[in-house]
DNA sequence: TGGAGGCTGTAACAATTGTTACATGCTTAT
DNA sequence: ATAAGCATGTAACAATTGTTACAGCCTCCA
C-alpha cells in the first residue's frame, strides 16, 4: 500500500506521518457507483483519495437532487471532516465516480495528528479551502448561469474526471443531477449537438471542444 | 478591549489565548455599510466579530451579485482564513449589516496559534464548518426554493441578524442580494402583502410571523 | 416652491424552465 | 420472436422569472 500513498501523498506529508498513515489508514478499492456516503449518517472516518473520484450530492426534504463537486486524487472530504469534529450528521451524500482507491482514516487521529504535523494541519486546511472554493463554483454555477451553460460545464467537468471524451449517461441521470427534468436536459443536448458541440449516442454523449 | 472579548469567546478560548488576542489583536468600529474586503483583494488579517453583523457577498465577472450569508457575534470568516492561507485574492465581498464592533487577528499568529492552541484549532474548525454549512444553505435556497420562498427567507433571516421587524432596505437593493430584478421583488412583496406575511412601507418592511 | 431624483406599483410582454403526453427505437429476458 | 422496459425525440402547454415602459408619490435640495 505504502507506494500508492506516497505517490499521492508523499509530496504533502514527511515520512513519519506517512507511515501512521499507512498503520492507522484502511486500504480500500471501491467500485464504480458505491454510495459512501449517505445524508442523514454518522461518520467516523475520513477518506484519502489516492485514485479514482467521488461526487458529491446535496438533497433536499423532498428529495431533489444536485452535484456539488467531484473530489480526486489527493482530496479528501471537508464536509465529512466537518461532519467528524461537530459529531453531525453527514449532509451529503457521496458516491463513486469511478472505481477508486482511498484509506480511511479513523477521526481520532485526524485530531491526533492535527497537533502534532503542521503539514497535516495545512494538508486540512488547504482542503476546506479546496471544498469552500468548489461550493462557491457550485453557487455561481446555479446562481448565474442559464441551464444550457450550468449543462456544458456539467459534460465538460464529466470529461476531466473521467478522462473520456464519452461521458457514459442517460438524460435522466443528468437532469437528476442539475435537478431539472429530462425534457430540459434533452432539449438542450438537441441544441449542444447542433452547434457541434456534442454528438449524442444512446447512453454516451461526445464531447468535442472541452 | 479585554471585557468584550471575554464575553464573546471567553467561553471558546483560554485565558492565555485571550491576552494573547489582546495584545496582537487591533480593535475596530465599523459603521453600518462599510466595506470590510473587496473581491480580488490580498487579505492580511482575520475579523474576530464582537458585535454586529457582516454580510458575506459573491460577484460574478458582469457584476451580479448574491447575498451568501451573515457573520455575527463570535463568528469568523472561513473565506478570509482560506484565502490568507492560500494567498489568494478574495472572492467574496464582506460589508457590515449594522454597526459592528471585532478583533483583526494578523494572520501569522493565526498559524502559529493553530499548532498551540487546541481552542483555537476547535474554533477555526468550528468556523470552517459553520460556513460550509451555510454555504449548503445558500445552495438549497437557489436551487431547490423559488423566489417568493426565498423572499421570505430572506427577510426572515434580515429579522433575525437585526433583531427589528422592520427590515429597513428597498426593494432594488433586495433584487441585488437575491440576484433578481426589482419588479419581480415588487410583485412578491406584494403577494406577501396580500397573504398578510409582511406590510409594505416606504424604504421598509415590516414582518410579522418569522 | 418647484423640480429632480429615488421608491413603489403595475401592465404587457419575452424568455426560460418545468410538465404532460405520446411516439419511436433499442435492449434484454423469457 | 415477442413483450416489457428503458432511452430518446418532440409537441404543446403551464408556470416562473426577467424586461421594458410608464405613472404616481415622496423627499430633499436649490
Amino acid at each position: 500500500m505504502i507506494e500508492e500513498l506516497i505517490q499521492s501523498y508523499g509530496h504533502l506529508f514527511e515520512r513519519e506521518l506517512l507511515e501512521e498513515i499507512n498503520q492507522v489508514g484502511t486500504f480500500k478499492e471501491i467500485p464504480e457507483g458505491y454510495k459512501l456516503i449517505e445524508i442523514g449518517e454518522y461518520i467516523r472516518s475520513m477518506p484519502l483519495l489516492i485514485s479514482g473520484a467521488i461526487k458529491v450530492i446535496r438533497e433536499d426534504s423532498e428529495g431533489d437532487e444536485l452535484l456539488l463537486y467531484f473530489l480526486e486524487r489527493g482530496d479528501t472530504c471537508a464536509m465529512t471532516l466537518s461532519c467528524c469534529i461537530g459529531q453531525t450528521k453527514s449532509e451529503i451524500r457521496a458516491v463513486a465516480e469511478l472505481d477508486t482507491k482511498l484509506v480511511m482514516i479513523p477521526i481520532q487521529k485526524m485530531e491526533e495528528w492535527t497537533g502534532k504535523y503542521r503539514s497535516w494541519r495545512n494538508f486540512v486546511f488547504e482542503s476546506y479551502h479546496s471544498r469552500l472554493m468548489e461550493m462557491l463554483e457550485a453557487i455561481d454555477s446555479i446562481a448565474f448561469m442559464n441551464m444550457d451553460e450550468r449543462l456544458l460545464k456539467y459534460l465538460g467537468d464529466k470529461v476531466k474526471v473521467t478522462q473520456d471524451k464519452m461521458v457514459h449517461t442517460t438524460h435522466q441521470e443528468i437532469a437528476y443531477e442539475l435537478h431539472t427534468s429530462r425534457v430540459v436536459i434533452s432539449r438542450l443536448l438537441k441544441n449542444l449537438e447542433k452547434l457541434g458541440k456534442i454528438k449524442l449516442h444512446r447512453n454516451n454523449i461526445e464531447v468535442f471542444n472541452l
